[in-house]
DNA sequence: TTAAATTTTTAGTTAAGTCTAAAAATTTAT
DNA sequence: ATAAATTTTTAGACTTAACTAAAAATTTAA
């Protein structure tokens, strides 16, 4: 169907999207840990096979094609994600490489038995939500910690960061998917904040808390 | 650490080399479905790097290097296998194009654990041998059915065909591994042989009767 | 509003892996 | 033993996906 390269091309532009119109060439560049002139080469080539608009100095953004594809490699990332962790054992900071290469295994009966082995999962081991075969995912409402009201109950539902890093600082502090998050005090000075975790006090600055996604309790 | 066309072809040498010395340049032309010319090109590629011997116009064979490779191949590609029929309910005529894409997957834990995860199962769904993490994989004693003697009991072990239409073929009479099968007479003029196959009465032709691998009882 | 800085594209290369066509080596058969 | 057939290799070309360097477009700042 579409080669490995093509598809992270798409997967990139998906992620970049977010919000934005059109997605620069540049930022593509930069999370692919290419060149822009790459880049440009590729966005042609999808824009012939109409997955994705080009606007030269501009910009692309994904058709609905494109969408689509993303939308199914997301699926399969997700799925096998959760299947390292439930079923093989992983760490939820070991599976994103192996998932990146897995998500390019082409084969629409697999993926769709191993939603079902799996029981239809919602979420990936890191709180993202797994798009069904339709394409479809729920939107879960979720804010950041770092704009969450003082002394307010959340539970941790999502997190903006899934570096092996990131991951091994929450395992460090007992912080998983789930932890009831409350912020006890928020410094003015460099916007860091006290937190009772899951009944644990602990000390987090502003950078952690941007990437920490909570729902509000109750 | 090696790309995927370099496994297939290490794949395909370790598969012709059974008994002969050198392996042919057509032979292996014929299997990958290429052409000579590239099979010249990747000869060389792999002589460079020490994972075939090449000797031109003579053929090539592995070295101990491109043997241990293709071992880990094979064992990624059983496992897989056996996942895709034991886990995801495939059926054994379905899983070789799926474990095809799935052996080319880098992550020696990723297969450990699927190892484990199978209980360190000693053969894949059609019953070949799987290499333990060591390489080390059971030998069978086991002879084609057309060499069988008349009345001798004997249990179905292995095939020497993992075609989907040969698969089929089986499925169709009931026969799977496992099974009881002996030969209660053999055509001489054309070899066929008529079969108690689990207490069934069935006649196959010797092309059938070459293909299927048992072991004999008591 | 023009100059400087930045971003993006174009043009030309490179590497892997494939192909065709032709040449060379080997094997088979007369 | 030599001619014919077959096998294998070489040479040159193509495709994909990357790169570098330079040119062009756009944005920012004086």
């Amino acid at each position: 169907m579409h080669s490995v390269s093509e598809e992270n091309y798409i997967k990139a532009i998906y992620h970049l999207q977010k919000g934005k119109d059109l997605v620069a060439t540049n930022d593509i560049a930069a999370r692919m840990d290419t060149k822009a002139s790459s880049v440009t080469d590729m966005l042609k080539k999808l824009a012939d096979k109409n997955l994705a608009q080009y606007v030269p100095y501009k910009g692309s953004r994904l058709t609905e094609d494109g969408f689509k594809c993303a939308i199914q490699i997301i699926r399969k990332h997700r799925l096998w994600e959760l299947f390292l962790v439930e079923k093989l054992n992983f760490n939820w900071d070991e599976v994103h490489e192996i998932a990146e290469q897995l998500e390019h295994i082409q084969s629409q009966k697999l993926i769709n038995q191993l939603d079902a082995y799996l029981g239809f999962p919602k979420h990936d081991p890191h709180g993202d939500p797994i798009p069904d075969s339709n394409g479809v995912m729920e939107h879960l409402e979720q804010i950041p910690l770092s704009q969450l009201a003082l002394n307010k109950n959340s539970r941790l539902t999502g997190i903006r960061d899934s570096s092996t890093e990131f991951l091994q600082y929450l395992d460090k502090h007992h912080i998983k998917l789930g932890s009831v998050l409350k912020v006890v005090d928020r410094e003015v000075f460099d916007l860091s904040c006290s937190l009772m975790a899951d009944d644990k006090e602990l000390h987090i600055s502003k950078q952690i808390a941007d990437k920490l996604l909570v729902k509000t309790e109750g």
